[in-house]
This record gives C-alpha cells, structure tokens and sequence, in this order.
DNA sequence: CAGTGGTCTAGACCACCGA
DNA sequence: CGGTGGTCTAGACCACTGG
C-alpha cells in the first residue's frame, strides 16, 4: 500500500529507479526481463513493456532486441536546452522587454549567407539586427538573415511588438533546428549596441532553423557574459 | 505501401506531423481524437494512444483528459544538451584523451564552498585541478570540489586512468544536477595552464551534482572559446 | 534453440470535461 | 450525459541475440 495509487508502470519505473539510483544495480548490470517483472508485479507484460520503454527513452537503461535491459553505462547527465522566444522569457521574470531595431532590409546575400539559407549567391534575403533589452539594459545583440521563401512577410513585422523569432514561430513552422553556443569578444559594432566593452567576453550563439524543405533563418545572437547565461537541471 | 514496413504508430506520428509541419493544422486545432484515428488508421487504440502519447512527450500537441488532444500552442524548441564525460567525449572523436593533475588534495572549506556542499564551513572537503588535453591541446581546465560523504575514495583514483566524472558516476549515482554556462575571462593562473592568453574569452560551466541525500560535488569547468563549443540539434 | 524485446490487438474500466 | 484520454489485460506474431 502507500503509493498504490500511482499507475503500475509508474511503480515499476521507480522500484528500477530505486535499484540504480541507491547503487544496487550498476551500470551494465542487467534489469530484470519483461517477463520476470510480470510475474514479480503480477502485471501484465504491455504494463511492464511501457515502463521499460520510458526508461530507455530517459537514457537509465539500454534495451536490445534478443539480448535484453541492461543500466546505462554511464547515467548521462542530460538537460532540456530549451529556446524560447525572448520576449517571452524576459517578460516571465517580470520585467519589461523592449527592443531597437538597428536594421530591417532586403539585400543581395553573400556567398556564406547564401549556401546556410540554401539559396544561390545574390539571391534576396530578409537581413535584421536588433537589441533586445530587459528593463532597458542591452541583454541580447540580433543578426538574423531570414529566407523570404520561408517567411514572404517578415519585414512587415513591428518588431516592437513581435520578435523575430516569434514571428518565424507562427509563420514557419519548425522541423528542425541546429545550434552552437562559444565564447567570443564582441565586433566594435557589438560593443558599442550592447553598451559593453570590447574586452568583455560574451556568449554567442549560432542558430539555424528549418521549416519544410526551407532553410527558414540563420541567426547569431550575442549575449554579454556578465548579464546572461544558459542554465539548466536534470533530475533522475 | 513505400513506407509501409514503419510500425503502425510512427506512421500515424508521421502524418500527425506533417499536417502540424505544413501549417495545415495551427497551434490551437484539434487534433482527431483517438478513436477517430483508429477508424482512420483501421488499428487498435492501444497504437493509436502511443503515437499520442510520444507525440504529447515530444511537445509537439497537448492533450488533456475529458477534453482531447490539441496541436501545441508554441512548438517549442528545446533539445537535449547532454553534458557527458569528457574523457568519452574526446575518444568517440577518435583522438587522444590525456590528463595533467596539477592539484588533488583535502582541504578545509571556505565558506562558499562549504554552503554549495551542504557542509559546515572549515569541514574537510576534496578538492582536485586538472587540465584536459585532447592530442595534447589544453580544452578543459576542472577545478573541482567534492564532498567526501558522498564519494569517500574519491582521491584514491588515477585521475589519468578514470576521469573525476567517470569516478563520481560510478561512485554517486546521480540524482539531480544543474548547470550554467557563462563566459568571462580566464585567471591568470587558468590562462597559463590552459596555454592561452589572458584576453581570450572562455565558456565557463559551473555544474553542481546531487547524489541521493548529498551534494557530491560542485565544479567550475573552463573552455577556452576558440577550441570548443557546445553544439546540438533538434528535429520535430 | 530458448529467451529476449518490438509491436499489435480487441476488448475493458475509470476519471475527467463540457454541454 | 456522451466523448475524451489514462490505464490495463491476456493473449499474439515477429525479429533478433546468444549459446
């Protein structure tokens, strides 16, 4: 009795749990079989199956067709990086999000521009830079090339109301994004738009997003080190 | 046929996807209910409900009991940022991981160090500094403090045959753990070992691991920008 | 070969939501 | 109240692994 009242597979997951977590089983020990836990539950075996499935999907254990359910070798610490909308994110914390749009226009892509949006050299592209601030401190530096094939009306934006990313969110759907995050000093340019010194190291993240058979945008967001940083948790 | 031998609920994933993918279904519409796709699909609930259910764990539509099972508002995008060992992480690329020890000691804790392990202050604490070279290139300075309770042999390893994280996940099976990711300026001191100068910004990641009912240590680990990034990708 | 996991079925009972 | 999803069962067939 007790926790009786959660799901059976929810039991399973946490009396497994409970054996790798405490050190019982260690990594590359076998997990008990699909049939071995239906007889130890008294479930039935899609019951048990679910459980396992779910913990192989959490990356505790590794499953193999013929061989069986072992513990992962090594519990990867592993975190959802999630990436929002800043506008959104800034405006969770409670503060105000405000945003100078530096430069909005059509122009001839170059040859790096071009190949990361899939398009032929001088082809038109959307170009933007902007500054988001957060309570009127400079937190995010913007350039962002877009495929007009992607997104035709992203220049009408105000993107004083609605972010770019935003924006590309509700009109390109999103199958697939690449990203990188360095250290870098900012450009002359950057420095002075995020009101930091050029000696001070920032993060810079390089995004890429797909949308269908389009390069829907590429983007290289630079946060100053001292007023940003990623952070995350992960829980067994 | 063409796709045919997909299992029966990845093909009701993918054509889920496609309608949210293409725009033809926005955040917000609903998605058939459960039984409407098993007419559809001409397949059993229980299929139908785990191509939903993975759906509704991927972010990608929302469901709610008594109501039904909605295509999500945001498609967020959020992937998986797995902080691994750097030791795998080096040798899957096929090249050599090395390690110098610069300092592997007990120490009484500071203050600080002693409130982020959950330990009185002046309590005996490890405290270990290395570099991590990969071909012999400096990548990683790790200057890190372990909490003794929770790893007793932690000083006891061959830090040039098994990494500090390798030890810790073996010995302190993780429980929770958080990170953040800024960038700054190396030390004076971290710019030496690290063979780099003192102007090069650095990504620095401060991570903090929970081992059952401890804090089994907190680590400062230091990249300098120019040799490493953390990259990932995402597909929906 | 026996044992494993991968998938699937055709039912079932329940809690919940909205009209 | 009817429709929804949440969970569960007792079978089944198959592909794969290992000895």
């Amino acid at each position: 009795m007790g926790k009786s009242d959660l799901p059976a597979y929810e039991q399973v997951k946490a009396w497994i749990k409970q054996h790798i977590g405490s050190g019982q089983w260690k990594p590359g020990d076998p997990v008990p079989s699909e049939a071995a836990l239906m007889q130890q539950f008294g479930i039935s075996r899609m019951t048990v199956n679910r459980a396992l499935r779910e913990l192989a999907a959490e990356g505790l254990v590794t499953r193999i067709q013929g061989s069986g359910t072992r513990v992962a070798q090594l519990h990867r610490i592993s975190s959802r990086l999630t990436i929002r909308d800043i506008h959104e994110e800034v405006v969770e914390r409670g503060h105000v999000h405000t945003t100078r749009v530096i430069r909005a226009e059509r122009e001839k892509a170059g040859a790096e521009v071009a190949i990361s949006l899939g398009l032929r050299a001088g082809a038109t592209v959307f170009h933007t830079v902007l500054i988001h601030m957060e309570n009127g401190v400079p937190i995010q530096y913007e350039d962002r090339y877009v495929n007009p094939s992607a997104a035709p009306e992203y220049l009408d934006t105000d993107f004083n109301q609605t972010s770019p990313t935003l924006h590309l969110l509700r009109h390109a759907p999103l199958t697939e994004a690449s990203y990188s995050i360095e250290a870098c000093l900012p450009s002359a340019l950057e420095a002075k738009e995020l009101a930091i010194k050029r000696t001070e190291p920032c993060l810079v993240m390089m995004r890429r997003t797909v949308s269908g058979a389009h390069v829907a945008s590429i983007a290289r967001l630079i946060y100053p080190g001292t007023r940003y940083s990623f952070a995350g948790q992960f829980q067994a």
